[in-house]
RNA sequence: GGUCUGGUAGUUCAGUUGGUUAGAAUACAUGCCUGUCACGCAUGGGGUCGCGGGUUCGAGUCCCGUCCAGACCGCCA
């Protein structure tokens, strides 16, 4: 046996207990006659004590060659502190040291495994190991841990079954691109990695089992970003005989339940929002509600007073910011610089200041005297409103991207606060110019709203919905449709032939041919949820081994090449 | 595919208008220290300034290219 306790366990009502512990050094305090070490492991520090007077020579000289991280073995008594520490649970007893095991010696770490590590991003993923040794990282993992328990706990209660699909499937021109295996035995054949079980799940109601849930890997071949990895982890559910409101009140609560659980805090009861809102008012299908800066719409005002930007505009959109009107002509300057930048691409940026005496100053007074600005913007003495104007797409997205960066700057968006929303009522296709065709605003699953596309199939509504927390899409699910006739006409809208989408779908459109029921799910991003939970916007510190921004690991090296035997059996040649 | 930012000691960074031997903190090593807990004090070692080219009497610093990293846009049904 290694050891008889943990190195966050021991008590004071463990003083004078014999016990052999295991850990990390932490850290060494030599003081000469006394020697302090830290020791750590996954539970906790406990101190090593070792007093020169009454320790064995052979033990000290063992103590004195410890370094960062050397993995020991400490034998010894428990012994009251005559300085107790009050930051740590076992600060108020240390350990009185008779024999200490060096188990394995370390080198140096390129890096501090402290909760502050002067290590640098790079150099923490080479060494991914040691960065996890670290409490923040190790404490992420850990939440993680009691946050998929706690989900299962209540889909399990809900009658949800986890069931495993397969990782090895089909792949489909639709969507994001896929990662792609070849298969050896089946020469010039590939499989794709899922993106999404979202057919299997379906088939699985199809079979009858009702109510589905697997917390699950997917993958997407795509440019990465903070929130984004290629290999993600998905909390998939689908349930039978449901409409969206039995879908959205059933994980409305599990949000609920893990956010009671693991943070103790209460959501209250989800905003809902159709989509056409949301652009309109906050310019962004997951709008940050924490902070209100809704959009005023001056399209028909703001025209027809000279001002040829505006006049020349689809639409005129601004929001006001209290207590902007203190922003210095260099803060306004780069709030326009900002909008400029490529990114998001604005022409320009117009401000307008209600100073707190009532008087206005902007960049178009040439054009407004200010009883028309403070009608335009509706602001009060204090505001600075921020206006917009072009194509009202753009616009509205730009002033969004606007809208988080204000909330960014005046420190609106980090802080213990969640909202938790769902946005609804989203239009099933969206039309894309570029390749001049319809695409799914979901996928091509999604049901219409009462299972009819409209004539002009932009003008069809989804039963669709997103899950958005603090501005990030946290999920997002569907009603989807479970007719063979309805699933082809949509197959058709998206530009399918009647043989590609039975080549492609066909194993769904025969299932539905056999007793599919009416069913809806919901995918909910694991990776996005933890990390918003512990506020924060990028999912790789809750990810054990994350891809960096270029989707490689840098600590084993992939992708990497292959050689030419491998190659050859796979038949596969290089250009 | 694109925009921006960065790359200097093991690590995190500073480095002025281009000018002497490239600094700080921390880590590391050695010594001292009887209650430390970010211990303290002293001493010491440690540099391909990402890489390649150019301008110049002279480049960490300016220019071009390239690689790497990060954030974002496109992309992500």
């Amino acid at each position: 046996m290694y050891r008889t306790h943990n190195c966050g366990e021991l008590r004071k009502s463990d003083i004078n207990s014999d016990i052999t512990i295991c850990g990390w050094v932490q850290r060494i305090r030599n003081k000469g006659f006394l020697i302090w070490i830290d020791l750590r492991d996954r539970y906790g520090i406990t101190q090593v004590f070792i007093d020169s007077e009454k320790t064995s020579p052979e033990v000290i000289s063992i103590a004195k060659s410890l370094g960062r991280e050397f993995v020991i073995s400490v034998k010894g008594k428990v012994i009251e502190r005559q300085a107790p520490n009050n930051k740590i649970p076992t600060g108020e007893i240390e350990i009185s040291v008779e024999n200490i095991e060096v188990l394995n010696k370390s080198e140096v770490p390129p890096f501090t495994i402290e909760n502050e590590s002067d290590g640098g991003d790079e150099l923490r993923m080479k060494y991914r190991y040691l960065d996890l040794r670290r409490d923040p990282l190790k404490n992420n993992i850990i939440f993680r841990n009691d946050l998929t328990f706690e989900i299962r706990k209540y889909l399990k209660k809900n009658g949800f079954i986890d069931i495993e699909t397969p990782y090895l499937i089909k792949s489909t021109p639709e969507g994001a691109r896929d990662f792609v295996v070849p298969s050896r035995i089946n020469p010039g054949e590939f499989y794709a990695l899922p993106q999404s079980p979202q057919t299997f799940k379906q088939l699985l109601m199809i079979s009858g089992f009702d109510k589905y849930v697997q917390i699950v890997k997917c993958f997407r071949d795509e440019d990465l970003r903070a929130d984004r990895q290629p290999e993600f982890t998905q909390i998939d559910c689908e349930m039978s005989f449901v409409d969206q409101e039995d879908v959205i009140s059933t994980f409305e609560g599990l949000v609920k339940h893990v956010f009671d659980k693991c943070l103790d805090y209460d959501l209250g009861k989800f905003k809902r929002i159709p989509y056409t809102d949301a652009m309109e008012r906050y310019g962004s299908d997951k709008p940050d509600t924490r902070f209100d800066m809704q959009f005023f719409n001056s399209s028909e005002k703001a025209k027809g007073n000279g001002f040829k930007i505006f006049d020349d505009s689809e639409a005129i959109y601004g929001f006001n910011i209290t207590s902007g009107a203190e922003l210095s002509r260099k803060e306004i300057d780069s709030y326009i610089d900002w909008v400029k930048r490529p990114q998001i691409g604005a022409l320009g940026l117009i401000w307008i200041k209600h100073n707190m005496d009532g008087s206005i100053k902007s960049s178009i007074d040439k054009f407004f005297d200010a009883d028309q600005l403070k009608d335009l913007t509706n602001s009060s003495p204090g505001d600075i409103s921020f206006i917009i104007s072009g194509n009202k797409k753009k616009t509205l997205t730009q002033l969004g991207a606007l809208r988080i960066e204000v909330a960014e700057r005046f420190g609106l968006r980090n802080n213990a606060k969640f909202e938790a929303l769902w946005v609804t009522d989203f239009p099933l296709f969206e039309w894309d110019e570029d390749s001049k065709s319809y695409h799914s605003m979901h996928h091509p699953f999604t049901s219409p709203v009462n299972g009819i596309i409209n004539d002009i199939p932009a003008d069809t509504f989804a039963n669709a919905y997103d899950l958005v927390i603090n501005g990030n899409e946290i999920g997002g699910g569907s009603i989807r449709i479970h007719n063979k006739e309805l699933q082809q006409q949509v197959f058709s809208i998206l530009g399918f032939s009647e043989q590609e989408a039975i080549d492609q779908f066909g194993f769904l459109l025969n299932a539905f041919k056999y007793g599919a029921p009416p069913h809806g799910g919901i995918a909910i991003g694991l990776d996005r949820l933890v990390a918003v939970m512990n506020q924060d916007e990028s999912i790789r510190d809750f990810i054990a081994f994350p891809k960096n921004n270029s989707g490689r690991d840098v600590m084993i090296e992939s992708p990497s090449k292959i050689d030419n035997q491998q190659l050859d059996d796979l038949n596969i040649k290089l250009k």
